[in-house]
Parts: structure tokens; sequence; C-alpha cells
RNA sequence: GGUACCAUAGCUCAGUUGGUAGAGCAACGGACUGAAAAUCCGUGUGUCCCUGGUUCAAAUCCAGGUGGUACCA
């Protein structure tokens, strides 16, 4: 089979939305395997309140990159990039087309449009950097990256501390600058993408949201992050559904308050999601009960 | 039934001696190449309960109505 028939099918869509059971049903009917594309359902902590595709729907349709690492784990968009070139050279020697199915977009992106390749940096040079932020103030590494590469601090978000210090770790750990590193191109793939968000009005979608923590809850969600508590602190952790416990736990808020605010939080992720799909025209908009109409554009 | 207080943004409420209104939260829009469920930026969305009156001018003062809350019957 040659390559260029060889075709990787993105299903996206915000969170909540019935992106799990779309693309078990899609694969299924492909006869094909599905790739996931989450952030945070990548750790085998977390399963409750990642929404993980639970026993009986992992056993439909085998599922990748869902459970396969541990909260203590590095991940990043690079890595993930490189996991699913590699399971996809496997995939696609047994299938003509993949599901990959997810909702963090940069991960997607990184995979249908490449990323540059940058050199590792070391761990504690980024710690440094944070505690030079947290000590000094956002300030200190604006006025640092201003020194170091003048022209990415000139395009850059400059009140977002994440954008500078990764600027920076960068930077530093070449030697060279950031802006120049950056190619800007988009990698070719030996493979053929079709890509699609679904969505729902915004009502409905929210009212699922909601809903979906209180299935959650009863599902034992508070047991779930009760177990990773200690971890509190891990990247990992970072996350909509386990952060607002955390500070239950530590009394900071009431249990009511802490549901409240998942919800609003998974809300607003929701909201972020759909910018970030909008603004690709790549995308083709369908519901999740179009399954029909979604066939019929791949085929 | 009587008395008192209240009625302003989706919600909770500010609003000075009268000059057509503003905070928090929610919501909405956006950015984003190794932390991305992260991080960051931007935006008031209004029959000021209704009807009259006073006034050059009413969210604001007056009268009546409606609705709510509390207390007394």
């Amino acid at each position: 089979m040659l390559p260029e028939k060889k075709e990787l099918i993105v299903i996206a869509g915000p969170t909540a939305v019935g992106k799990t059971d779309f693309a078990i049903d899609l694969a299924t009917h492909l006869k094909t395997e599905i790739i996931s594309a989450d952030s945070r359902q990548v750790y085998k902590e977390l399963s409750i309140g990642t929404a993980k595709p639970d026993a009986s729907q992992l056993e439909k349709v085998k599922h990748h990159l869902v459970g396969h690492l541990s909260i203590h784990d590095y991940y990043n968009v690079a890595k993930f990039e490189r996991d699913v070139l590699l399971l996809l050279d496997k995939l696609f020697v047994k299938h003509d087309q993949v599901v990959m199915v997810g909702g963090s977009g940069l991960y997607i992106d990184a995979v249908c449009n490449g990323i540059d390749e940058l050199p590792d940096v070391d761990e504690s040079l980024r710690n440094e950097l944070n505690t030079l932020y947290k000590c000094e103030g956002i300030e200190a590494i604006q006025q640092k990256l201003k020194l170091l590469d003048p022209e990415y601090y000139e395009i850059i978000d400059q009140s977002n501390p994440k954008r500078l210090i990764r600027a920076l770790e960068v930077c530093l750990a070449t030697g060279k600058k950031y802006s120049q590193l950056r190619t800007n191109t988009r990698k070719e793939r030996n493979f053929k993408i079709q890509q699609m968000v679904l969505n729902l009005d915004r009502p409905i979608l929210f009212e699922r949201i909601n809903k979906r923590v209180d299935i959650m809850m009863e599902e034992g969600l508070l047991d779930e992050v009760k177990s990773v508590f200690e971890f509190r602190n891990l990247n990992a952790l970072n996350t909509v559904g386990y952060k607002e416990f955390f500070e239950y736990f530590l009394g900071k808020l009431t249990l009511e308050q802490a549901i409240t605010n998942i919800k609003t939080n998974s809300r607003r992720y929701a909201k972020r999601q759909l910018t970030w799909f909008r603004k690709n025209p790549n995308y083709k908009w369908f519901s999740p009960n179009e399954l029909d109409q979604v066939i019929e554009v791949i085929s």
C-alpha cells in the first residue's frame, strides 16, 4: 500500500461534547484503532476526572496513548508528536485509516503540522527561571528576555510568564535566540489528514459539562483526587477537576464551592478549545450525532 | 389586613447635594511551538419594577400601583 493512501482522521471538539463515543463508532465502522490526543488522559492515575474511556469502551476499539504514563513522568507536546508518529508507522501497516480523537488543540497541531525540533532543556534551568519570576516579579524575566532575544520579546505576549520563561530557557540552554530557532514551517507528512470538530449549541454543551461533573462525583472522583493529593504540585495535576478539590482538602473551599468551580472551569476550558479550533480553517464542523455525514466526508 | 424596609446588568450589590449608571462574580471575544484541562489579554451585555407628578433635567424627590422580605395582627 502506498503511503499516500494512508489517512489520519482527526476528531476534535470541546470537553464533554461526546468525542469518545463518536470516535468509537467511527473506528468501529472503519475497522481501525484510536489514538487519543488528550494531554491528561495519558496518565494512569487520572481516570474519572479526565473522562477516560471506560473498560467497556476500551474493549470495543483498541485505544493508544491512554493511561500509558504516570503523573510523575514529564510529558510534553514534542514527546506526543514523536509518540504518535511512531505509532502511526505501525498502525498504517494494518490500516489505511486511523482515528485520532481528543481536545488538546496544541497536541493535535503538532501531529498535523509538526513542531520545531529543539533540544531538551534541563529541568533545573526552568526551576531557576521560575524562582526568578517568583522572587523578582515578571519585570525581571521580561528584562532578561529583552536582552537575550529582543526580536522575540517584541512579538511575544509579554505579560505571560510561561511564554517568557519558555523563550528564556531555550535561549539559555542553546546559546541561540529562540526567535532564530523557530522555523515557522509546516512539516510534510507522508499520510493524508482530515480534521473534524464536533460541537453542540453552547447551552446544550454547558448542560452536558455540568451534568458530567455530577456523574464524576457519583463515580468517586473525590476518592481519585484524594489518592493523588500528596502529589498536587505536579504539573499533571494542574488540571480541572483535581485542583479545585485540592483547595477543598486544604480547607480553602467548601465541597459545594469546589464542585461549582469545576463546572465553571470546565466551561471556560471548552470555550478556549473552541477558540483554538475556530481559527484553524482546516477543520470541518459537525454535531456529534452526524456520524453518517462524517463517514460521507471521509470516504 | 396594618406597619416598616426593599425593587438598578444573568447573580450579589454600589450609586454623593437630582445632570439618562458601575463594581465583583458569571458571561462573551481573543492569543498561544516542549507546563496546553496550562498560561495570558480584552469586552458592560441595562425599559434603573410600572404609571403619573414636580423639575430645564428623575435611578435619585412626591403619589398611587405591583412584587418581595420582616414584624405586628
